[in-house]
DNA sequence: TCAACATATTGACAGACGTCGATGGCCCTG
DNA sequence: CAGGGCCATCGACGTCTGTCAATATGTTGA
């Protein structure tokens, strides 16, 4: 069963969801599910460069270094984000697809390959 | 730079979000992090009429009868799902721009009138 | 008016979550 | 190799959340 790689995204409007499936989905919204985090997303994906330095991300999001930490944690596991190590900084990105399969399980056409 | 009127949805991936934005996207995603909500989504949006007695609910989805009742208590004030009393029974249907509209908060380019 | 049924609300409880201060591990630069 | 800056982890705390049993509310039909 593990040849099955269309699984990428179940929509949620068509056949009903498995409780697999549905635990798979609710994850990921969960990670999008905070303030911090969606304000986490929109400050890496507005950089020019696409990406960012994690030491610019603590300011302006108001929240302490750990809790900074702690949520880019939980966007890298849900694996909305990546992180690379950069000498003594960690720069991190949106991964693009990763919310286009979200967006995609909320009733959106699928989505053409890359 | 607020936005005109068009505040509807807010795109993760443009200008940096305010905390008041990034509160409100996320309450919308927390409806959707949770399997049993998401399943109660897709049984309502899988019937061909377009609604489901809730009553037809409960036995799928696995829970209890208050537990159920919960859950799309939190759909409705999500906005999500809309509820219509009949008689001894209550109609459920989703709201299809509730759904485009977090879609579209995922980078989704603006969604075309339906 | 009353009994029966569908749905909602309440109360309780365990587990998950967001937050921070303190601490630890890395990597660079003197 | 010592010091300092960046980032991750840990431990603790209060709050939020999902779940169910019990109960309340509301509707129908006799």
């Amino acid at each position: 069963m593990a040849r099955r790689a269309q699984v990428c995204c179940p929509s949620v409007l068509d056949a009903p969801l498995s409780e697999k499936e549905a635990a798979k989905l609710a994850k990921g919204f969960a990670a999008l599910a905070d303030p911090a985090r969606l304000r986490l997303l929109s400050l890496i994906a507005g950089q020019d460069e696409g990406e960012v330095c994690a030491c610019e991300l603590v300011e302006p999001l108001g929240r302490s270094q750990p809790t900074v930490s702690h949520h880019l944690k939980v966007l890298r596991e849900a694996g909305l984000v990546e992180g690379e190590r950069r000498g003594t900084w960690v720069w991190y990105r949106v991964v693009p697809d990763a919310l286009a399969d979200l967006r995609a399980s909320l009733g959106g056409k699928a989505r053409q390959r890359a």
